[in-house]
RNA sequence: GCCCGGGUGGCGGAAUGGUAGACGCAGCGGACUUAAAAUCCGCUGGCCGAAAGGCCGUGCCGGUUCAAGUCCGGCCCUGGGCACCA
C-alpha cells in the first residue's frame, strides 16, 4: 500500500470500479428487501453549490448504509431542468435555454460523479426532454378527460411597460424588476387542477406517515386549513332580484354581532358599483397594484370604502351596509365576510378607523370597544345580546343559528379549505406545452395521444417582451385535429412543479416509452427514504402527494403515498450583498468578492473587491442562484478530495440543521482521514486476521480499549438509525483515538478488530479512502458488500462503575462503586464522600435519589 | 401579517428530564526540525483561588421538578414557507 494519502488517486480508481462492476445499476429483485433511497433532484443552475452537496451526501450516506444492511437499493437522479432562470440566462447571454441548459447538466453530471455519489446513472432523466415531459402532455389530457384539469381565470403580476407577466420572484417592493414600473394585477384564463377534490384525503393521510417530520404534517395541515364554519347568505336587492351577498364564517354564533359586510375588490358585487361610482372604481383600480402574493397583500394597510348598497341580517332582517375592502381575499371562501367587529380582531380595527358599529354579543368582562384584548374572540365564553341565542356557547350557538339559518333558505353549517386549486398555466417559453389546439370553429381542442409530445422547439431565445412561442410560426399554426382547418396551438406551457410532481415514478420505468409507468413502478415504490431542503415542505410535496393519488385512481399506480420516511435538509445558508443599480434593478455581488468590516460580530461597511465600490448587505439567508451567493465545492473537493469533502459536510451540523456556510473546518476532516491513512500503514502487518480472538483473556488495557471502541460503535448505529450522521462522525474518530497508534503484537486483535469496525463505520460517508484501505489491508475485496457492523455486548461490560454524586442538585463528588452494588452500598459510599460531607454536615438528608448507573442526588434540608 | 423551525464557549456542534460544552476547528504552550510545512504531546466557558475547591453560565422574564439546555407560559432575535424562484 501506498505511505501518502492521495485522494485523487484513490477517489478515480474506486469510481472506475464501481462504474466498470456496475455497482449501482439497480433491478427488480425479490430476493432481497427493496430500499427506494431518492434525493430531490437539482435544478441545473450552472454549479453544485454545497446545499447539493449536503443534500447528495446525506442520501448517498443512507444508500450505501442500506446496501451494506443487505438491501436492495436503489438510488436515481436527474434534473428539473425547465424553469425561469434558464431564460434569464438565454436574455443576458443570447443562447437558447436549451444549450444552457444542457451544458450546465454536462457539468454538473460530471461534479457528481467526482464525488462517488453510488448514483444508478442508467436511469438519469431531465424533465425538459420530450420523452420525459411527452408524459406531463398525455397525463393532462387524462387529468382534463376527467374534469380534474380545468380551464377558468386566474390573476397575475403584470408589467405595464414590458407588457408582460412576472413571476412573483421578479417584482421587488410592488415593481417589475426589469423596468421599475409599479406592477399591476391581471386576469388571465388559466388550467387549474382540482387538488381540493384531494384535500380531505391529503389531510387525513397526513396521520399515517409516520415517518414524515411532525413540523412538516403541521404545516401541511395548516396550508391545507380544513376549517369548520356556516355558509351565510346576506339577503342585498340593490341589483334587483332575490341575490344574496354569501359569506363563510368559522363563528357563525357571533351572527347577532355582525353590524356590516365586506367584500373583496374582486367581487362582482363591488366591480357591480364601480361601474356607475368613479369612487369605488379608483378604489378597486388602487387595489389592482402591488403583488399577488399574500404576503404583500397581508402586510398592507387595510383599506376600505362604502358601496353605497346594504344587505340584509339574514336573521333579524335589520339593514347593513356593504363595504369594498382589501382585507377580504376573493379567493379563500366566498370572498366576502360578515363583519363581527366586537370579536374579530381585523373587523374590529376596520370598524375604528371607519367608524363603524360595533356590538358585543359574546361576554367579556369590562369589554372596551377602543382597546383589542385577545378574550373578545375567545370560543369559551357565552353569547349575550343575542336574543333567544344569550346563554349559549360556541358550538350550541353555531348549531342553533346555522339551524335557523337553514329553515329559512339562508345558509347551513359547512366546511371550507383554505387550500386553493392548483394553477399550472405559465405564459413563459422554457416550460412544457400544453397540448391544447385553438380552432375557431371547433374551440379547445386535445392535441391526439398519437401526436404527442408537442415539441417544445429549442432554438428560439427570449427577449423579456413576453413569451417567444407567440411569435414563432412553425409552433403556432397547426391544422385542427377535428375539422382540419388553420388553428393555433396553445403557447402557455406548465407550472414547473408539474414536472417534478412525479419524477420519482418515471426513474423506475426510465426506459419504457410506451407508457408513463410500468409494473416496475409498483415494485419500487414508495420512495422509502426522500431527501430535500426544508423549502419544498409545503407545495412540491404536497403536489406530488396529490400527482400521486390521482395516478393511482386512474389505476397507473398502486401506492397512495409517493414517500415513506422523509429527511428534510436544514439549508446551508450564505451571506447575502447587493446593490442598486439604475432604474431600481438590484444587481448581487458574490460574498467571495466582498471585503467585511465588523464590529462586535456584526456587518457594518462592505466593500467590492473587484471595484472597491460599497454594496449592501441583505442578511444572510439560503445559497440560490439569484441572489449569487452558492458556494462551489469545486476547490475543495480538488485540494481535499471528495472523501474528506464528505466527510466535513455531515460533521459540519446534523443533516435537519439550518447551517450557516464556513469553510473552516475541511482541515480538520482532511487530518482525520490523514491519521486513519497513516493508522493502516503503521498496523498493517496486525490487519485482516480474523481468527476468534478470547477477549477475557486480553490485558485491562486492551479491554478497556475496545469498551471504548464498541462503546463508539452502538452510539454511531444508533445516531445511523436516527440519520444524525454528524455524531456518526465523532464515534468514528473516538475508534481512531481509542486504537494504538503503533500496536504490539499483542494488540493484533484489537487492531484488527477496530480497524474493521472503523472502516465499515465510515464506508457510507468515505466509502472510496474505505474501499482502498479495506482491500489494502486483506478485509476483502469490496467494502459495498461487507456486512455491517454491530456492537458486542460483553465488551461493554465492567466491574467498575463511576457515579456522580449531588447534594441538593449541584455536583459534589465523584465515586466509584462495583457494577453490581446495590442501592444501600451506592447510598454509604456517596455519602463517605469527603466533599459531599462537607454540604450535608449538620443538615437534615429529607431524602435521596439513586439513578443507577448515573448519579446519587442528596436532598438536605 | 399568517404558518413552521432555530438561539449552548472565540467558531461548528454534543448532551433522548440526570456530570453542560463529547467530537472537531481556531488559539496558546511544548517536542521534533538548520528552518518551515507536516506530525506528535499538553492546556483551553467566565470569575475567585497557590491548591483543594467555590461562585456564575445554554437568547430574555417567569413557572413545574429532588434535578431543566431539555417540560410549561410570555417576550426578543433569527432562518424557511406564503400558491409564478425551484
Amino acid at each position: 500500500m501506498k505511505d501518502q494519502y492521495r485522494p485523487q488517486d484513490i477517489e478515480s480508481a474506486a469510481q472506475a470500479r464501481w462504474t466498470k462492476q456496475r455497482a449501482f445499476a439497480a433491478s427488480e429483485d425479490a430476493n432481497k428487501p427493496k430500499y427506494y433511497c431518492l434525493s430531490m433532484l437539482p435544478y441545473p443552475s450552472g454549479k453544485l453549490h454545497m446545499g447539493h452537496v449536503r443534500n447528495y451526501t446525506i442520501g448517498d450516506v443512507i444508500t450505501r448504509q442500506m446496501r451494506m444492511r443487505g438491501f436492495n437499493v436503489l438510488q436515481p437522479m436527474g434534473w428539473d431542468a425547465f424553469g425561469l432562470p434558464a431564460e434569464n440566462a438565454a436574455m443576458q447571454n443570447n443562447v437558447p435555454p436549451a444549450k444552457w441548459t444542457y451544458e450546465n447538466i454536462a457539468y454538473m453530471r460530471e461534479q457528481l460523479k467526482a464525488l462517488g455519489f453510488a448514483i444508478d446513472w442508467e436511469r438519469e432523466l431531465a424533465t425538459c426532454q420530450p420523452d420525459y415531459y411527452k408524459w406531463n402532455q398525455w397525463f393532462f389530457l387524462r387529468m382534463r378527460e376527467q374534469g380534474i384539469a380545468y380551464k377558468k381565470t386566474g390573476v397575475v403580476n403584470w408589467d405595464p411597460v414590458d407588457q408582460t407577466v412576472l413571476a412573483n420572484e421578479q417584482v421587488i417592493d410592488g415593481r417589475g424588476w426589469r423596468t421599475g414600473a409599479e406592477v399591476e394585477k391581471r386576469e388571465m384564463p388559466m388550467y387549474y387542477l382540482n387538488i381540493t377534490r384531494y384535500a380531505d384525503e391529503l389531510l387525513n393521510a397526513l396521520d399515517g406517515l409516520d415517518g414524515w417530520p411532525e413540523r412538516v404534517k403541521t404545516m401541511q395541515a395548516n396550508w391545507i386549513g380544513k376549517s369548520e364554519g356556516a355558509e351565510i347568505h346576506f339577503p342585498c336587492h340593490s341589483f334587483g332580484g332575490d341575490s344574496a351577498i354569501k359569506v363563510f364564517t368559522t363563528r357563525a354564533d357571533t351572527l347577532m354581532g355582525a353590524t356590516y359586510v365586506a367584500v373583496a375588490a374582486e367581487h362582482p358585487l363591488a366591480l357591480k358599483v364601480a361601474a356607475n361610482n368613479s369612487g369605488v372604481a379608483k378604489f378597486i383600480e388602487e387595489c389592482r397594484k402591488g403583488g399577488t402574493t399574500e404576503a404583500a397583500i397581508a402586510t398592507q394597510e387595510k383599506r376600505g370604502m362604502p358601496l353605497g348598497i346594504e344587505a340584509e341580517h339574514p336573521l333579524t332582517g335589520e339593514r347593513l351596509p356593504v363595504w369594498v375592502a382589501n382585507y377580504v381575499l376573493m379567493n379563500y371562501g366566498e370572498g366576502a365576510v360578515m363583519a363581527v367587529p366586537a370579536h374579530d380582531e381585523r373587523d374590529f380595527a376596520f370598524a375604528n378607523k371607519y367608524e363603524l358599529p360595533i356590538k358585543q354579543v359574546v361576554a367579556c368582562e369590562n369589554y372596551n370597544d377602543t382597546e383589542w384584548r385577545d378574550e373578545y374572540s375567545d370560543k369559551q365564553r357565552l353569547l349575550v345580546n343575542s336574543g333567544k341565542y344569550d346563554g349559549l356557547g360556541f358550538e350550541a350557538g353555531t348549531d342553533a343559528i346555522a339551524a335557523d339559518l337553514e329553515a329559512k333558505g339562508l345558509g347551513k353549517k359547512r366546511v371550507n379549505f383554505r387550500l386553493r386549486d392548483w394553477g399550472i398555466s405559465r405564459q413563459r417559453f422554457w416550460g412544457c406545452p400544453i397540448p391544447l389546439i385553438h380552432c375557431e370553429a371547433c374551440g379547445e381542442v386535445a392535441v391526439p395521444d398519437e401526436q404527442l409530445p408537442v415539441t417544445l422547439p429549442e432554438d428560439l431565445v427570449p427577449d423579456g417582451s413576453g413569451n417567444p412561442l407567440n411569435k414563432c410560426a412553425e409552433f403556432l399554426n397547426v391544422k385542427c385535429p377535428q375539422c382540419g382547418g388553420d388553428a393555433k396551438r396553445e403557447t402557455d406551457t406548465m407550472d414547473t412543479f408539474v414536472d417534478s410532481s412525479w419524477y420519482f415514478l418515471r426513474y423506475t420505468s426510465s426506459d419504457n416509452h410506451s407508457a408513463m409507468v410500468d409494473a416496475r413502478a409498483d415494485y419500487w415504490m414508495p420512495v422509502d427514504q426522500y431527501i430535500g431542503g426544508i423549502e419544498h415542505a409545503i407545495l412540491h410535496l404536497l403536489y406530488s402527494r396529490f400527482w400521486t393519488k390521482v395516478m393511482r385512481d386512474l389505476d397507473l399506480l398502486q401506492a397512495d403515498e409517493p414517500f415513506r420516511n422523509l429527511l428534510t435538509q436544514g439549508m446551508v445558508l450564505n451571506h447575502i450583498f447587493f446593490r442598486k443599480e439604475s432604474a431600481g434593478r438590484i444587481e448581487y455581488v458574490p460574498p467571495g468578492d466582498v471585503d467585511v468590516e465588523y464590529d462586535k460580530g456584526e456587518i457594518v461597511s462592505a466593500k467590492r473587491k473587484s471595484d472597491g465600490a460599497p454594496v449592501e448587505y441583505d442578511g444572510i439567508g439560503t445559497m440560490s442562484k439569484s441572489k449569487l451567493n452558492g458556494v462551489d465545492p469545486q476547490g475543495m473537493v480538488e485540494q481535499y478530495g471528495a472523501d474528506a469533502t464528505r466527510l466535513f459536510m455531515m460533521f459540519a451540523a446534523p443533516p435537519e440543521q439550518t447551517l450557516e456556510w464556513s469553510d473552516t473546518g475541511i482541515e480538520g476532516a482532511w487530518r482525520f482521514l490523514k491519521k486513519v491513512w497513516q493508522f493502516a500503514v503503521d498496523n498493517c502487518a496486525l490487519m485482516g486476521d480474523a481468527k476468534p480472538f478470547d477477549w477475557s483473556k486480553a490485558s485491562d488495557d486492551v479491554r478497556a480499549a475496545r469498551r471504548d471502541i464498541h462503546e463508539a460503535l452502538k452510539q454511531a448505529n444508533a445516531d445511523y438509525e436516527r440519520k444524525q450522521f454528524n455524531t456518526v462522525v465523532s464515534a468514528a474518530m473516538k475508534i481512531l483515538n481509542a486504537l494504538p497508534k503503533q500496536a504490539t503484537p499483542d494488540e493484533a486483535a484489537l487492531v484488527s478488530e477496530g480497524c474493521s469496525i472503523l472502516l465499515r463505520l465510515l464506508a457510507p460517508i468515505t466509502p472510496h479512502i474505505a474501499q482502498q484501505l479495506w482491500s489494502d489491508l486483506g478485509f476483502g475485496d469490496d467494502i459495498i458488500d461487507a456486512a455491517w457492523p454491530e456492537h458486542d455486548d460483553a465488551a461493554l461490560k465492567s466491574n467498575v462503575i463511576e457515579l456522580v454524586v449531588q447534594v441538593n442538585g449541584k455536583l459534589r463528588g465523584r465515586v466509584s462503586v462495583p457494577s453490581a452494588a446495590d442501592r444501600e452500598a451506592i447510598e454509604a459510599a456517596a455519602m463517605n464522600d469527603a466533599n459531599v460531607q462537607r454540604f450535608v454536615e449538620g443538615r437534615t438528608v429529607r431524602k435521596v435519589i439513586v439513578v443507577p448507573g448515573k448519579l446519587v442526588n442528596v436532598v438536605v434540608a
